[in-house]
DNA sequence: AAGTCGTGGAC
DNA sequence: TGTCCAAGACT
């Protein structure tokens, strides 16, 4: 870590600071301990925590319900099915997390008795847990000091302490300044306040300075401009690919595939697709001879690292025989409970829309 | 060690 | 509209 220096007036105002406000101003979030209540249970921390990895407060909250009311505890959810687990996660991204999580909760259960290791060193050798989320974990669910560093972090960090060394460059300067900031005692509840307060005051965008209660400490207030942090390197562009998905329906179904397990999308179900991927277009090829209807309509899909535009064939199958394809028939009228990827759920909607003129 | 991994809200 | 971004991990 590099040296830092701070006076130690400031780097002991902020914890305290910043803790007051905390105690009036905490968000009620379904996995936070209740007033009152001692700690938060490590099974929700961790999970609540996989979750918001690269994932909004509000995209979590119906899917943290769904899953503690299914699987409520380590135990429950290393026994469950994994396509019941990857069908749940279903539309909330990211799936190496859902396959991830699994293996998380089965080593848990295999190796630790159904409770969570209490310390930073071994959380991150479990399954989708890296630094972030053992730091995290350890001070919210264990009460040990850790020096925890999220997207919202940086960025309260790099302003209170007008960082100007673009990220990703910048993370062991700010993750010195936020340990030196970080109290003995409580780093959990400071953890979860300055994440509070990234995602509220200390916004992206517009910045609510006025009622920030480190105001009188951050730097890049004082300066004038604390929209200018973090700093940050350009990025790179989107490229857009095409592709097409297939269609496949005998009376009420359509022919559902399962993904191959690396990858995009892996190990979901989805519709058959002609290979479109980030690197390259699809071939138009269908996966066998058919008649098969190219719909006028598409959709358009963003991915974190391209865009694609995909394209929708359908064919009509006889009774009594499948597509040679490995795959099964799914009820059009039960889509929503095939835990298909978002892209897949719009192209259903284009193929069953076009079905009915 | 950059690139690979989804999705939806905000502006 | 396009662009940016979110309680990052893994390879």
């Amino acid at each position: 870590m590099p040296n830092v220096q701070h006076s130690d007036q400031k780097t002991g105002d902020i914890a305290a600071l910043l803790l007051a406000h905390y105690d009036v101003h905490a968000r009620d979030l379904p996995w936070r301990k209740r007033p009152g209540q001692g700690r938060a249970d490590p099974y929700h921390v961790w999970l609540s925590e996989i979750m918001l990895q690269q994932t909004t407060v509000m995209a979590v909250i119906p899917y943290f319900a769904r899953f503690t009311a299914r699987w409520k505890n380590f135990a429950e959810l290393a026994a469950c099915d994994d396509a019941d687990l990857m069908a749940a996660w279903a539309g909330l991204g990211y799936y190496a997390r859902a396959r991830n999580l699994l293996k998380c909760a089965r080593t848990v259960v295999a190796e630790f008795d159904g409770r969570l290791p209490d310390n930073e060193e071994a959380l991150k050798k479990l399954p989708g847990i890296g630094p972030y989320t053992a730091a995290a974990i350890a001070s919210i669910a264990f009460g040990r000091r850790a020096v925890v560093v999220d997207a919202n972090i940086e960025r309260v960090v790099s302003r209170l302490f007008a960082i100007s060394t673009p990220l990703p460059q910048a993370k062991p300067e700010i993750a010195a300044h936020m340990d030196i900031i970080t109290p003995e005692e409580n780093s959990g509840d400071f953890a979860q306040a300055m994440m509070d307060l990234g995602a509220g005051i200390c916004s992206v965008r517009a910045p609510a300075c006025v009622q920030c209660p480190l105001q009188s400490v951050c730097e890049a207030y004082r300066d004038g401009n604390p929209e200018a942090y973090p700093v940050k390197l350009p990025k790179k562009a989107r490229p857009v690919r095409t592709g097409t998905a297939f269609w496949i329906q005998r009376g009420d179904d359509v022919w559902l595939v399962r993904r191959k397990d690396s990858g995009m999308l892996a190990a979901m179900r989805a519709l058959p697709d002609d290979g479109w991927n980030a690197k390259s277009d699809g071939d138009m090829g269908p996966p066998f001879p058919a008649k098969w209807d190219h719909l006028s309509v598409g959709i358009s899909h963003i991915f974190s690292h391209f865009s694609l535009e995909m394209q929708i064939a359908v064919t009509a199958w006889p009774d009594g025989h499948n597509p040679p394809l490995e795959g099964e028939w799914w009820d059009v009228n039960l889509l929503d409970k095939a835990g298909l990827p978002t892209l897949f759920i719009k192209a259903t909607k284009v193929a069953l829309a076009s079905g009915e003129r």
